[in-house]
DNA sequence: ATAAACCCCATACCATGGTATAAGGTCAAG
DNA sequence: CTTGACCTTATACCATGGTATGGGGTTTAT
């Protein structure tokens, strides 16, 4: 029924070969799985009778979530929230709309702040061509000077 | 000469009064200054008699430049080099410069990352409310199928 | 049957920017 | 001359998302 997944890499015991890497089918590499599963994020289907993690085709749709949700921004906390909510329900739809966009104003915030900085870095720059010889770097100048209230404020 | 920058508040010896929080001159707490010294970005002009840090105007300068440069989005490692530079001769400028614009693409880069990401939540969101009663959560379903490699490729 | 390649677990470590704690020394006021 | 508020040090801990190591068991190919 279950398959296991092509796990680890990073051999055991003594001098084994430490170099190589694998991936469970050019899925992940071994240890986020774990680190995933002490996260509560994602438990293999069952073990094997020597105690090797089984995962199913679930398992394999489950990881496939998580990934796709960090590269959105979402952190592992977060995508345990959305795991949590019972991913098949029709019900939990309201509430995962409501961490996406909870999720799109963190990343409108990001984006504000991120342009504040990019103002001021293009101001200290313009600064430096406008520099007469002799005159100290008016970044370093500027940096001590500058109040930079509205850069906070952009921050959540 | 120098002076003493008023500092800590987390007093020590057994059960003194932990709760009270001052910060030298208004300026700054403490420990972040102690951790800046370990990190290399600034030291006490001296010491007292008895092993006081002393600070004078200039690390008071040097301070106001790290926590304005951290507010610009420069890391503590980039601040070093910034300072490293030796601030008060016009030849660093140019360096200087250089560093200001490669922060400059970086934030660049990660806005234009963020602006994927916002894309896809925008249209998770709006998918959610086509959705009819019946279907399931179609953030998550979607998740599960997208292919982010324009997301991944705005990465730095 | 033996070695390589893979799995298990527990623990420690990485960067980042600090905060918390313990166990002391110093200093000024009362 | 004691008390409280401040300073010193070293070390451990926080979150975040993992990677590395050590010591051992299993499975598979030769």
């Amino acid at each position: 029924m279950g398959f296991i997944i092509q796990l680890s890499m990073r051999g055991g015991h003594g001098i084994h070969d430490r170099g190589t890497r694998r991936t469970c089918g050019g899925e992940c590499s071994d240890d986020p799985l774990r680190y995933y599963e002490r996260r509560g994020l994602l438990h293999p289907s069952g073990r094997s009778p020597a105690g090797y993690r089984i995962y199913n085709e679930e398992s394999l749709k489950r990881l496939r979530l998580i990934r796709r949700a960090k590269e959105i921004g979402f952190t592992l906390e977060e995508i345990r929230g959305l795991l949590d909510l019972n991913i098949g329900s029709a019900a939990a739809c309201t509430r995962v709309k409501e961490q996406a966009e909870r999720k799109l104003s963190d990343v409108e915030d990001k984006m504000k702040a991120l342009g504040s900085v990019k103002k001021v870095l293009k101001e200290l720059i313009k600064a430096c061509d406008r520099r007469r010889p002799t005159e100290e770097c008016p970044i370093l100048k500027t940096i001590e000077e500058e109040n930079l209230e509205s850069a906070k404020k952009g921050r959540r």
